[in-house]
DNA sequence: CCTTGACTTAGAGTTAGCTATAACTGTTAG
DNA sequence: CTAACAGTTATAGCTAACTCTAAGTCAAGG
């Protein structure tokens, strides 16, 4: 299938139609097509697109900084460096984050050993 | 030093003295003493406890299970088995986590390694 | 034709987790 | 002694990210 209604997609994508609606007035998730009732129409890509906002989002990335990302990435190449940059330096954040992420495992862990 | 009042307990534990107080109100944080004139002496174990404190809401607890679990915590060990269980199903959600943070690591390195 | 149901919009309401304000009190340095 | 300071409480305000409601539209089945 290449076309989703909004209650495919949000089945597809694990998001209410709510959020998807919100994502899209709030900039998100630009272009996305509706028919001659107004319906949207969700195409392969925008899934794509979604998918890509579900990691950044997951990785604490806020909605008005994947809005950012999103208007480079619009812009195509001429703002290449700059989108790339973004993505380097959430990279890094990632990688903090999975290091804190471990450390609190390990006292949890140590917490549960404890057994008092 | 053994007592830290609320603007160097601040500072130790990174968390602004509001939200010192709010843990407090919300019951997240019991039983932190005060001197003679009413301001709040946090001992040492105190600061240990907003780690912990720390290490769970980091991990994605919400506050009002952080307090469910203080107050298994402070009903002993008759509450050990209930208290345990519930760091071990945080431990697997950790874990979870991890595993998901690593696949969006490399979902945002792939768009990286892309160059478009 | 008419009802049903999935959609639409604008805008209001909700929740979590702070963050700030106002009014006040006790301690300390000059 | 007094002014500044660091704390106190109660309560209001804020932001992010949804989540829901109301009122309406359109298409398809009986």
């Amino acid at each position: 299938m290449s076309l989703y209604t909004i209650s495919q997609a949000s089945a597809e994508v694990h998001l209410t139609p709510y959020t998807l609606r919100y994502y899209e007035k709030e900039g998100l998730l630009p272009g996305v097509k509706k028919d001659s009732a107004g319906r949207r129409n969700y195409h392969e890509d925008d899934i794509q697109r979604i998918g890509f906002i579900k990691c950044l989002k997951g990785t604490g990335m806020s909605l008005k900084q994947i809005k950012e990302y999103g208007s480079l990435y619009a812009q195509g190449k001429k703002k290449f460096e700059e989108r790339n940059a973004m993505l380097e330096s959430h990279r890094e954040k990632i990688l903090l984050e999975i290091k804190t992420q471990k450390k609190y495992l390990k006292m949890v862990e140590a917490k549960i050993e404890m057994k008092i």
